[in-house]
DNA sequence: GATTTCACG
DNA sequence: ACGTACGTGAAATCA
């Protein structure tokens, strides 16, 4: 077979990947994402052309023979974004370190170099492949050259492809973008002639220069405007052919037999990936090394483990300093109820890993290591107490949780290393490797000043969720079930209903069917389409749709039971646990961007609560015989945090007069004095208020009130234009939030945006909304956290002030277990404890309530609880 | 595994 | 011209 040359333009590769996908940072917060899309398809490339030759080509920084020669090249081009051009920076070692040969040179683009060693190699006798999805390239193509469009999809280009697809052949390309024109080079093309004209001319009169002269000479083949266009345009279509015509000739120093076979350098490439955090291309580049590395970046690997008899290296371990701890508890099956296993490691790699048995055997030395002084570091400190439960072990403080740390350094979500059954050893080392990093994540919590928001709230709350899911909740199972029959009945008499009512009978649980019954069936319009160009049937469009067909409102009811039913109901149910008779969900500490937690396994913080049918099922949530339930909730936390951050002298005022906000925004936005408020207007004013917290746009506003968008952004005017503080807070605030990279709570808290820096608007404008959202859903979801510590400390330890104990944490609000002995007086300092977790320069108010269950709760007014207080 | 819908703050 | 209010998790369907 001949020989092949792979040409690869990576500026083109890099530019496509960075503006095509989404942007992608690793927890450092370097942008990667076009590096990710350079990689991936370079080895695409290696795995489905096998190529034994290839010389990747780069754009050299120097100003190119075409800028000297051209003021206007690329003038309008936009400066590089930063986030690109770091990345561009980096990617000729990453290339390399995948084993290609690079080539740049001083003065010339990638694609001149592509050009000179394209036709060098044909001379040679060698075929040569330019991989690119650059149009201009297409001019090179002949007998051995060929252009690989898309690896990935395996498009290729030949003479033939071109003539179908432009209608030129390939040594016409350059005449063709100069008529046309091409936006990123700057070429402005003729006026009045598009892709089709210029094929038409072309293959009339050959070519550029023999058009211009028939254009002159008032050749009454082309139309009197394109001939004067064309005239008029003739020095810039010069120009263009110049810069559009690539270089082939440019004084390369090596030559296509010098761009030899990818040979990678495992060690430097592993290193190189894993400081990027590409474990994905890591595992499939070289999975032989993949779990053995050494290490390479501060956070990810540890030192190789060296597995040693516990009786070995456990002596060791009770004089050591740290300890690095991971233990697993698996998911039980019906023979074997959970199975644990414990691996203990000291920091310079020694280790040892213990099943059940094991465990039991060294249990008094190991829990000597595990309650004595040393630090014990572990990733994933709550899944650690829960696997060491199992096996029968306390672990006591100074605690360090690897996963915490990272969370608060940048809270991308982690994903969970899967646990597979067979390989626990393997599951415990990635553990310790992640938590082997301990100092290093310390210093720069520091450097990141989020250590104390660390040591001071997440590290502490680590224990408080343990208990709280420990502790579950207590959901009524008779209640339920009588439940779960009563709503099947009702779902099936709504489907026979709309089974007559459609004349057939249609999966309602598909949208797809849905879709095709209203749409294409009863030919109703389409109200709005889905994310990804279907017909939408969700509940907008339904309401919509009832005015015209008595279909939709009946789906509306249908989807509500079966929705209830299926999540809330019989999914309940499922997770009752046998032993405790309770629910125990799972909070995910490092669930959310935002600082708040998240729930699963059932999912505890979206029980229904606005739909009568929704309160029926929360009525199955109960307390214990003889004690009670206690909500306390923070009343508008959001705004009262947007209050203390902007410093907004209305709105501020609003809170310390404990006015109703949106009654006084309502006076504001339609200057009116407040007994000139009506329900409608106070409607408006309270969406206006959600609005703001999550930067709304006219759009949004208008959809949600169902007026027009000229109405809503008149309000939304008036809106700031009376809160002049929080207007400009949020401007000050996106400001310095695209300046440092990140926004900020008050306490802290951190939250990269990197999508303020993306070029795409709607990927930028979501990232102006994020950096508004954030400090206040984050700044409140902080303020809830303070209460739980303070709370907690009343909760806890042999001389707890009270019994009562906490459930659930909602975002704003707080379940409460609590004796019917102390219902009152732990009201009334639960109430004060919240209010005063946090001194903002607004009042916190927290609203108390309690009952038998979750639904049917009387609220607990303040003066009775502030009797039972001692100051 | 992706898509759609919908429950909550 | 674009898409369009922030943050989550679960269930069902369908490829």
């Amino acid at each position: 077979m001949k020989p092949r040359l792979y040409l690869v333009d990576a500026h083109a590769y890099l530019h496509r990947a960075y503006h095509a996908l989404p942007p992608l940072n690793n927890s450092k917060g370097e942008p990667v994402g076009a590096l990710f899309g350079f990689a991936r398809m370079l080895l695409n490339l290696l795995k489905k052309e096998k190529p034994d030759r290839v010389a990747v080509c780069f754009d050299h920084p120097d100003p190119t023979f075409r800028h000297k020669a051209y003021e206007a090249y690329k003038a309008t081009r936009k400066e590089t974004d930063g986030d690109l051009s770091r990345q561009l920076a980096r990617a000729p070692d990453l290339a390399r370190a995948m084993g290609f040969s690079t080539v740049e040179l001083p003065g010339y683009e990638a694609d001149d170099v592509m050009a000179t060693l394209a036709r060098g190699a044909v001379k040679e006798g060698i075929e040569a492949v330019l991989v690119t999805g650059d149009k201009d390239a297409l001019q090179l193509i002949s007998p051995g050259i060929r252009v690989l469009r898309d690896v990935a999809q395996g498009l290729w280009m030949d003479a033939e492809q071109v003539r179908e697809k432009f209608g030129v052949s390939p040594s016409g390309i350059v005449d063709y973008l100069t008529l046309i024109g091409d936006s990123t080079d700057n070429i402005p093309g003729i006026k009045g002639i598009g892709p089709v004209s210029a094929a038409k001319l072309l293959n009339e009169f050959g070519g550029v220069a023999e058009l211009m002269r028939a254009a002159k000479a008032g050749d009454s083949r082309i139309p009197a405007k394109t001939a004067k266009a064309l005239v008029e345009g003739e020095k810039d279509a010069l120009s263009a052919t110049a810069l559009l015509k690539l270089e082939e000739n440019a004084p390369l120093k090596i030559g296509p037999k010098d761009c030899v076979f990818p040979r990678p350098d495992a060690a430097k490439l592993a290193a190189m990936l894993e400081a990027l955090e590409f474990h994905s291309l890591l595992k499939e580049m070289i999975p032989e090394t993949a779990s053995s590395l050494p290490a390479p970046s501060q956070v990810s690997e540890g030192p190789s483990w060296r597995e040693l008899p516990p009786e070995k290296v456990l002596p060791e371990m009770e004089k050591a300093s740290t300890i690095l701890v991971a233990a697993l508890r698996h998911e039980g099956n019906l023979v074997d109820s959970s199975p644990a296993h414990l691996a203990l490691a000291l920091e310079d790699g020694k280790a040892c890993f213990l099943d059940q048995s094991q465990a039991q055997r060294f249990r008094r030395a190991i829990a000597k290591v595990l309650e004595g002084r040393a630090l014990k570091a572990t990733y994933g400190l709550k899944e650690a107490f829960g696997g060491l439960s199992a096996l029968g072990f306390e672990l006591s403080a100074p605690w360090f949780d690897a996963k915490i740390a990272a969370y608060c350094l940048s809270p991308i979500r982690p994903k969970a290393d899967p646990v597979s059954d067979g390989d626990w050893k393997g599951a415990l080392k990635a553990r310790l490797s992640r938590c082997h990093s301990h100092r290093e994540l310390r210093r720069r919590m520091d450097e990141a000043q989020v250590l104390k928001l660390y040591d001071d709230v997440e590290l502490p709350l680590v224990r408080i969720l343990k208990e709280m899911e420990d502790h579950g909740v207590c959901v009524d199972e008779p209640y339920l079930q009588a439940l779960s029959k009563e709503f099947q009945g009702d779902i099936e008499a709504l489907k026979t209903e709309l089974d007559e009512l459609a004349g057939q009978s249609i999966n309602v649980n598909s949208p797809k069917q849905l879709s095709e019954l209203l749409f294409d069936k009863l030919k109703l319009p389409v109200v709005h389409k889905t994310a990804k160009g279907g017909r939408s049937t969700d509940e907008d469009c339904l309401k919509e749709l009832s005015k015209q067909h008595p279909i939709p409102a009946k789906v509306l009811e249908y989807r509500e039971l079966a929705k209830l039913k299926s999540t809330y109901i019989d999914g309940l149910l499922d997770r009752i646990d046998r032993n405790s008779g309770r629910v125990h969900t799972s909070f995910d500490q490092t669930g959310t961007e935002t600082g708040r937690f998240s729930s699963s396994n059932p999912n505890l913080q979206n029980i229904p609560v606005r739909s009568k049918a929704g309160q029926r099922i929360r009525r199955a949530f109960v307390s214990a015989k003889g004690w009670r339930l206690l909500s306390a909730d923070y009343s508008q936390i959001d705004l009262r945090v947007l209050a203390h951050m902007s410093a907004d002298p209305v709105l501020k005022e609003s809170f310390i007069n404990g006015e109703d906000v949106h009654l006084r925004t309502a006076c504001e936005i339609f200057r009116v004095s407040p007994d000139a408020v009506d329900s409608e207007m106070r409607r408006r004013a309270k969406a206006v208020n959600f609005g703001i917290v999550y930067g709304q746009t006219p759009f949004g506003l208008a959809a949600e009130l169902g007026i027009a968008q000229r109405e809503a952004q008149e309000i939304i005017h008036k809106y700031f234009e009376r809160y002049r503080g929080v207007a400009r807070w949020m401007e000050e605030n996106i400001i310095e939030a695209r300046r440092v990279g990140y926004a900020r709570t008050f306490l802290g808290r951190i939250r990269h945006l990197p999508e303020l820096e993306a070029k795409n608007t709607a990927v930028r404008q979501f990232g102006e909304r994020a950096a508004r959202n954030t400090p206040i859903q984050g700044g409140s979801a902080d303020v809830i956290k303070l209460a739980m510590l303070k709370v907690h400390e009343g909760l806890s330890g042999s001389h707890a002030r009270f019994k009562a104990k906490m459930l659930l944490q909602i975002h704003d609000e707080l379940l409460f277990e609590v004796p019917r002995a102390e219902l009152e007086e732990f009201a009334g300092w639960a109430r004060k404890t919240m209010e005063q977790a946090v001194a903002l320069s607004v009042p916190l108010v927290v609203d108390v309530k309690a009952g038998a269950n979750w639904q049917d709760m009387e609220k607990i007014p303040e003066a009775v609880a502030r009797e039972r207080v001692r100051p």
